[in-house]
RNA sequence: GGACUUGUAGCUUAAUUGGAUAGAGCAUCUGACUACGGAUCAGAAGGUUAGGGGUUCGACUCCCUUCAAGUCCA
């Protein structure tokens, strides 16, 4: 609506003559209530004008109604200047822009940005939480790249350390050579099955100790199983042969089992980093830093940085014994990417509790003089809970991913026999379609909620399918397809001309036209959620214009053309709004 | 002790970034030409936007404060 925006600083310069610029424009849509289809705010003009707001709305309403053929009437309430368009015009802007298959899609800007999801441990099976990045991330991506940024999706995968000693220790003690083949289990759950049974042992060992009278500390420092897994992070550290090897052989289980969810999730990465590639790097820049006079050295020679200034406080960079802490790699691994990728941007898919950690992370890189560091951008997200409160996996209260997707998917076969829809379809084709239903009401139902806020997630209560959900919104582009092929199978002239429009047609237009908005404004928000909620409202909208306007049955020829164009161009856009949300969406159901 | 985030109808949530009478879904109640697909549509009911103060033409949104939940930093 930018020629709204012009047209209305052209009207204040010839009846005030003061320029303004677009930004002191406030346009928008205007509400049901009211007669009209923009509205202009015209409380801030007032200023300029020099008049109440009521005589300002009624003089710009007049000379843009003058002025611009495209719009019809005007109407002023309160400081509300509202414009209603043209049929002429809404045609006309369907026609030529929402119609067009580049609809929605941006030019490449030239820019690069990097987006870091996932991020597992390979010592235990993704979760619910885990779901929730990967969707997110992966979303987040597919917007970007529609906005036009070249997208590298990354994954940094944290290979190393004492947990991963706990679960090779754990399966060299109780395994008897268990493989994924011989346990009929997939490798990262196996593995995470010894992570368990470790701690199970600990803890046992533990209050052994505990009997004997040692303080809780002591029990904790000196039991022999986690001075034993100390020992082989020490030997893997050292390149000891046999630890290498088995810390292979149990990764390869764990990366096998992870491209299975990740498969069924959907999600994929165009890098994959690996800690135990990238725990050295960082200590250059801990140099570089100390040279600069970023950092400081203690007595016992650890080094710092004081960030009392900034309103956080004084944090270690390095250890007084010279090995790294998180922050160390993260700086290197920053670097590294950087070196690799020279970005634009880059996009950390992290969870909330590491919020402080990536301030103090870029601070510590714009201290360093990294300038690119302007563009790393922590996309941060709240954590999934449970009813009873937080997932932990040690203790078994982790909603497992793969579970979860096997149980959306048996709730969708369910339904879906139940309504008897599946009549006619083939074993796989009901098998892709009953996966396409479950998945996307999980992905759905993750993504519509703002990433930042926390999630409640009640395994006992299923996700929905009806109202506001992912089957919903494909239900939708199932019945239009529906309908288009039915019109296929009779006549195909699409060619038409119209005298006007009904309202449904012109609120479904209106809401057509807002999707390259919503994609720019998901991308700066970095936040799905934006689609989802506008897909959403779109699709609501067809179903009542569904519901009111004959399409097939119109009787006039030109009117049942345009309905199907409208229907057509409707479909296309839940499809690449989807898209966006890595959601497919079914042409039967 | 300090810092950050969140708080909207019974539940899950939205609000064009400061704009009109806070908009949806679930659940509850009422209805839809014998359906171009009822996983739909129309309607009813449900709100002191956690509480209090302030800023201004105008506040869910910004500022101060109290409370609640969660997280982080030693």
């Amino acid at each position: 609506m930018n020629f709204i925006l012009r047209g209305t600083i052209a009207a204040v310069k010839a009846l005030y003559n003061v320029e303004i610029s677009e930004e002191s424009i406030n346009l928008q849509e205007t509400r049901k209530e009211f007669e009209g289809d923009v509205t202009v705010v015209v409380f801030p003009l007032t200023k300029v004008s020099k008049k109440n707001p009521e005589q300002t709305g009624q003089e710009l309403g007049a000379y843009l109604q003058e002025s611009l053929m495209e719009i019809k009437s005007y109407n002023v309430v309160k400081g509300f200047l509202n414009l209603a368009l043209t049929d002429a015009y809404l045609i006309t802007l369907f026609k030529s822009t929402i119609q067009r298959s580049d609809f929605g899609s941006f030019d490449a800007i030239n820019e690069k940005v990097v987006v870091e999801y996932s991020s597992p441990n390979t010592n235990k099976p993704l979760h619910l939480g885990h779901v929730r990045n990967n969707l997110l991330g992966y979303s987040v991506s597919k917007i970007l790249e529609a906005s036009g940024y070249d997208v590298v999706k990354c994954n940094l995968i944290n290979d190393r350390g004492i947990h991963i000693c706990k679960s090779m220790l754990a399966w060299l003690k109780f395994g008897n050579g268990a493989t994924p083949e011989s346990a009929g289990l997939k490798g990262d759950k196996l593995v995470g099955d010894y992570y368990v049974a470790f701690d199970k042992e600990y803890k046992k060992q533990v209050e052994e100790l505990r009997a004997l009278g040692k303080s809780d500390e002591e029990a904790k420092r000196d039991a022999p199983i986690i001075k034993e897994a100390q020992n082989m992070l020490q030997r893997w550290e050292a390149g000891d042969e046999e630890v290498i090897s088995l810390w292979k052989t149990m990764n390869g289980w764990v990366y096998e089992g992870f491209d299975k969810t990740y498969r069924k999730l959907g999600v994929s990465f165009d890098k994959y980093y690996y800690e135990s590639d990238t725990y050295l790097l960082g200590k250059d820049l801990i140099e570089e830093g100390l040279s600069k006079g970023v950092f400081y050295k203690k007595e016992d020679n650890s080094v710092w940085i004081d960030l009392r200034e900034e309103g956080l406080d004084e944090k270690l960079v390095l250890r007084g014994d010279g090995t790294s802490v998180y922050i160390t790699q993260d700086l290197g691994t920053a670097q590294l990417k950087h070196d690799e990728f020279k970005a634009n941007k880059s996009i950390y898919v992290v969870g909330n509790e590491q919020d402080y950690h990536f301030k103090v992370l870029f601070l510590i890189l714009k201290k360093l003089g990294k300038n690119w560091a302007d563009g790393a951008f922590h996309l941060s997200y709240g954590m999934v809970d449970l009813p009873s409160g937080k997932m932990k996996s040690r203790e078994g209260t982790v909603v497992d991913a793969d579970d979860l997707m096997v149980e959306m998917i048996d709730t969708a076969r369910k339904r879906t026999e139940e309504l008897g829809k599946v009549e006619g379809f083939s074993a796989q084709e009901k098998e892709s379609l009953f996966e396409m239903i479950g998945m996307g009401a999980l992905k759905y139902f993750l993504l519509k909620v703002e990433p930042k806020k926390r999630l409640l997630f009640d395994p006992s209560e299923s996700i929905d399918f009806q109202g506001h959900t992912g089957p919903f919104i494909q239900y939708t582009h199932a019945r239009i397809c529906s309908v288009l092929t039915r019109a296929n199978s009779e006549q195909t002239d699409l060619t038409y001309h119209l005298e006007g429009l009904t309202n449904t047609e012109r609120e479904l237009i209106l809401s057509l036209n807002k999707y390259p908005d919503a994609v720019l404004l998901a991308a700066s928000d970095y936040s799905p959620s934006v689609i989802a909620n506008y897909v959403y409202d779109l699709a609501k909208l067809y179903n009542k214009f569904y519901h009111e306007e004959p399409i097939l049955k119109a009787e006039d020829r030109n009117i049942r053309s345009f309905r199907l164009a409208l229907s057509g161009a409707t479909a296309s856009i839940i499809r690449k709004s989807m898209n966006l949300l890595g959601i497919h969406v079914p042409e039967r159901m």
